[in-house]
RNA sequence: GCCUCUGUAGCUCAGCUGGCUUAGAGCAGCUGAUUUGUAAUCAGCAGGUCGUGGGUUCGAGUCCCUCCAGAGGCUCCA
């Protein structure tokens, strides 16, 4: 007999070598049809394997990420079967599921394949899927498994099984198809109803850029053709909030050809929000005892010697500039650190001194490799919105904290909910890769977390995702298209101080290494800008907006009374513009909400008899006449609204 | 950097398999008319050596190659 437990807690009985899909049709039928696959006491097995004697039970349909996961697996393998069958010859690497859907990686010989060769592909796997092929699974001794995929002259495959122990490999069959997999599947090809290939792409074999490149085909698949329209829709949508799209219809940024890829311009409207979105975090700063410092755009090559950039990435920036007759080497700034660690130098330091945090929106160039540069996220000029603390090693916590705070108040205005805190720790089979000591990183490792469980943060630790000269803690965000990007950051450092030879004279009369964090709440403003735009559509927050208000005179007559109304309005310091073209109110009302202006005023007689607006708020249309006093209060509340 | 794709006026796009025109349209711009009441008033004008450089051809925006830039990935990211 097999107990099955629900996770309701009701527990039902079966007979020997009943499986989870027997379970599902004993509650009903519609119920089968759906099921992908099952978890089965904690692992995702397939819905057609036997059940053991007890099996705490969850059947897994399109709705858990899990059932989700294995159809799109499944379809990954459905996808490598009709390859096989188009392009006899072809050797497939790996096929797994992602986030949105699922991939394979193959090589083609010789042979190339575009885009216009997917709709075939797709003709191909709704063949086979019709077909309605079960998944079957088969445990096979490791010696059989190489005998098998060098029959089949696949190199990634035998690769592969190199790492795998004997015992535990599995093949799957789906019709005339076999593949190495560990499942689990969905339990036919029939329950990929929908298709979609999307793109195609280069992959390297292990994610190394020495080795082989292989062709990458991205697909999703869905049960029914609605959800795949659905899905389609979104990323249309998702496609109307891209930065690239909203910066160049609004007229926020750009970029030329003739000034270089990479390099973003910032257009008067554009740098405007840049600058309100800066004056936000000084004053912030200001009250968090930051002071302002200012170093230039280049460095002498032996600061970055001295701070160990020159070794790690010299052969990877921008050659360095040479004076014309001494021949002395600068660089571009690929970053301030080293700047403010001479600023510290400037004056001896007491620990009465300390902490000190030294704020600089300071511009960084650095060379990214052509294929990796995307909109303002990835540039090769951009503006960090960076600080370094340097404090006592007792201290080191509690900045800390303090950093965290001002991270999430920033967030908190900006109301960007959905983000995703990362401690990045060292990876412990790679020490060679970081410098420092290593009581140094376990002293900086214990504060980063115990700061951010102290803090009440939601976070996940990464190994081997730290600087190479500090863990750190990263605030990640996603973008309209769901790419996660990273935006905060704070990184613990010892080494610096430590090639610096930075000091401090303690209570004790002795000299002291202080601990130097790096901290940038925004990360770069041109990503911090990019992410934005995506997240509120192009619809910025009041108080950040460029033009908070459009000011629409009827007809020219009252394009006076319009300019006193401006005068009045910026008075109260509220920003816009008087639309005095020789336009019908219509017209300028969709040019303006097609500008996304949060308030239109519409001015005429009525308005000039009572010393009066006609408020229209973008979205919500009119909301009728208001004196200007009251205009003037209510967009106030408004503000206050967003900041508190 | 690598793979695949794309590149026509400021913007969005037409231009079929190379040949009738001096490469078209809408929006934006300029000029004029209109003096306008809650999402597009009308008319006219101007604007492009079809990303760049080569090649094939009697003839190329259209075919081939180089380079540049952009998109989607891969790798990388102080």
């Amino acid at each position: 007999m097999v107990e099955v437990i629900l996770p309701d807690g009701s527990k039902r009985e079966y007979d020997e070598g009943a499986t989870a899909l027997d379970v599902a049709l004993s509650i009903s039928e519609g119920l089968a049809r759906n099921v992908l696959a099952a978890e089965v006491n904690g692992e995702v097995v397939d819905a057609t394997r036997p059940l053991p004697a007890t099996a705490n039970l969850k059947l897994l349909t399109w709705n858990d990420k899990d059932g989700k996961s294995t159809m799109w697996h499944s379809s990954a393998h459905l996808m490598a079967e009709a390859i096989e069958a188009l392009y006899p010859g072809t050797k497939l690497a790996i096929g797994p599921s992602i986030d949105a859907g699922f991939y394979y990686d193959i090589d083609l010989g010789g042979h190339k394949i575009t885009d216009e060769d997917l709709p075939a592909i797709e003709k191909k796997m709704k063949e086979l899927a019709g077909q309605k092929n079960t998944f079957d699974r088969q445990e096979i001794s490791k010696a059989d498994a190489i005998k098998y995929f060098t029959e089949k002259d696949d190199e990634y495959k035998l690769e592969l099984i190199d790492g795998l122990d004997d015992g535990t490999i599995t093949f799957y069959t789906q019709g005339n198809f076999t593949d190495l997999c560990r499942g689990p599947h969905v339990p036919h090809t029939g329950f990929i109803k929908s298709i979609k290939l999307t793109s195609i792409a280069g992959a390297y074999w292990r994610g190394d850029e020495n080795r082989q490149q292989l062709t990458r085909i991205y697909g999703i698949t869905f049960p029914k053709n609605k959800e795949l329209n659905e899905y389609l829709e979104m990323i249309e949508e998702a496609k109307k909030r891209d930065h690239r799209k909203l910066g160049k219809e609004m007229g926020l940024f750009t970029f030329s050809q003739k000034v270089g890829q990479g390099l973003p311009l910032w257009l008067p409207k554009g740098a405007a929000l840049r600058e309100r979105l800066e004056n936000f975090l000084k004053v912030a700063q200001r009250k968090a005892g930051y002071e302002p410092v200012i170093s230039p755009h280049i460095g002498h090559k032996d600061l970055y010697v001295t701070s160990g950039h020159y070794a790690k990435y010299g052969e990877d920036s921008f050659r360095p500039i040479m004076t014309p007759h001494e021949g002395e080497e600068f660089l571009l700034k690929p970053m301030n650190c080293p700047h403010h660690c001479e600023i510290y130098k400037a004056t001896p330091k007491s620990y009465k001194d300390l902490p000190v945090r030294y704020a600089e929106f300071g511009t960084v160039y650095r060379y990214e490799q052509s294929g990796e540069l995307h909109g303002l996220t990835r540039v090769r000029g951009f503006t960090q919105d960076d600080a370094h603390l340097f404090c006592t090693p007792e201290q080191v916590k509690e900045e800390f904290k303090n950093v965290i705070d001002l991270v999430l108040y920033i967030f908190k205005t900006l109301k960007f909910e959905n983000f995703r805190a990362q401690i990045s720790l060292r990876d412990p089979d790679n020490p060679e890769k970081y410098i420092g000591s290593d009581e140094n990183w376990e002293k900086a490792e214990r504060s980063i977390i115990e700061a951010t469980e102290e803090k009440g943060l939601d976070s996940v630790i990464e190994y081997g995702e730290a600087a190479f000269y500090g863990p750190k803690l990263d605030f990640m965000v996603k973008d309209a298209l769901n790419r996660e990007w990273q935006l905060g950051t704070i990184q613990v450092d010892y080494n610096l101080p430590e090639r610096f030879e930075l000091e401090y004279v303690g209570a004790d009369n002795e000299r002291h290494r202080p601990v130097m964090i790096h901290r940038a709440p925004f990360g770069s403003m041109e990503r911090f800008v990019a992410v934005l735009i995506e997240h509120c559509g192009g619809k910025f927050p009041l108080w950040l907006t460029t033009d908070q208000i459009a000011i629409l005179p009827v007809s020219e007559k009252y394009n006076d009374y319009a300019q006193k109304v401006l005068n009045y309005l910026n008075n109260y310091d509220i920003r816009g513009f008087v639309d005095d073209r020789n336009e019908k109110v219509g017209k300028k009302i969709r040019d303006n909400e097609v500008d996304k202006i949060p308030f239109m005023l519409i001015v005429g007689e009525k308005e000039e008899d009572n010393n009066e607006v006609s408020v229209r708020k973008q979205g919500d249309g009119d909301l009728g006449a208001m004196s200007l006093e009251k205009f003037s209060e209510f967009i106030g509340q408004e503000i206050d609204k967003e900041l508190n």
